[in-house]
DNA sequence: CCGACAACCTGACGGC
DNA sequence: TGCCGTCAGGTTGTCG
């Protein structure tokens, strides 16, 4: 389920393996992911050295020392393989390091992709040049949400997961963080006051951190052959509990949004 | 500008 | 056991 804190954690995962690494086998097992794989990715990256990882929204970031970065996006069921013992249905890219590890990027729905360009590009690359700010760090304010939100009056679950408003949001934390700041999904989103979106700009801060701390803690399997990667565990409030009660004694409620599902509480959850 | 919807693709799960 | 419908973390595009 990689939104935010998966893709961090993974991208965390994969930099001791990969970071000052030559690469010594870049293959790409079929062509076409949601985006047709680059036709020399293989060329390009193959014998390079990885001189940095990063991620940015849902986006993990490989920068290598011939100047160019290879992009990875998860979709909904992307995952590295680290030292696969066998390859598995799905294993779409092979590498392997000079000092003998190797990753396997699986993805079964291929809604994910992979995308290599000029590092000093990025800055151009088409989704990230009007996406909104990281939601950690300093880049994202109560006023900056305010003034992108202004006048809006789709919901406010709708406006959180477009990434031009805040990047790297999807839908189990923008569920859940709605819960911690106890904003209604479905309230006009250019109508909340500002007390109540800086309540909603630290819910999201929290909730991405503790799953981001709840994934470090699996990072362990991670080294362990054939180990799992990225995925967190973190008991929901909201997200996934129809019916079930919430802290508040109250039932969970779900609804669609948009075609999405939408968990929430009523009673915690004003409008 | 907005919401609803479909499309992309596979796998897991519940009901019968 | 097996078949069928439904649903799933994301993104992109169309239509009204």
């Amino acid at each position: 389920m990689p939104e935010l804190p998966e893709v961090e954690t993974t991208v965390r995962g994969l930099t001791p393996v990969l970071h000052g690494q030559r690469l010594t086998l870049v293959e790409p097992r079929r062509a076409d992911l949601r985006k047709a794989i680059p036709v020399d990715l293989r060329q390009r990256m193959q014998g390079a050295v990885v001189t940095g990882l990063g991620r940015r929204a849902k986006y993990g970031m490989i920068d290598t020392d011939r100047g160019d970065t290879m992009i990875f996006h998860l979709g909904m069921s992307g995952r590295w393989r680290v030292d696969p013992a066998d390859l598995l249905a799905h294993d779409h890219l092979l590498i392997e390091t000079a000092a003998g590890r190797r990753l396997a990027l699986n993805d079964p729905r291929r809604f994910g992709f992979l995308d290599l360009l000029p590092t000093a590009d990025l800055p151009a690359y088409p989704a990230f040049a009007a996406m909104g700010p990281e939601p950690l760090g300093d880049d994202l304010t109560a006023a900056g949400l305010m003034r992108a939100l202004e006048g809006r009056s789709a919901p406010i679950k709708a406006m959180l997961l477009d990434q031009r408003i805040v990047a790297g949001l999807g839908n189990i934390y923008v569920c859940e963080a709605l819960h911690m700041a106890g904003i209604a999904p479905s309230r006009a989103a250019g109508q909340i006051s500002s007390t109540r979106l800086a309540r909603l700009v630290e819910a999201i801060r929290a909730v991405l951190m503790a799953a981001i701390d709840a994934g470090g803690s699996t990072l362990r399997d991670f080294a362990a052959p054939d180990g799992e990667l990225g995925y967190f565990s973190k008991q929901f409030l909201v997200y996934g509990r129809e019916d079930e009660a919430c802290a508040c004694g109250g039932p969970v409620h779900r609804q669609t949004q948009a075609g999405r599902s939408t968990f929430w509480c009523p009673r915690c959850q004003r409008t």
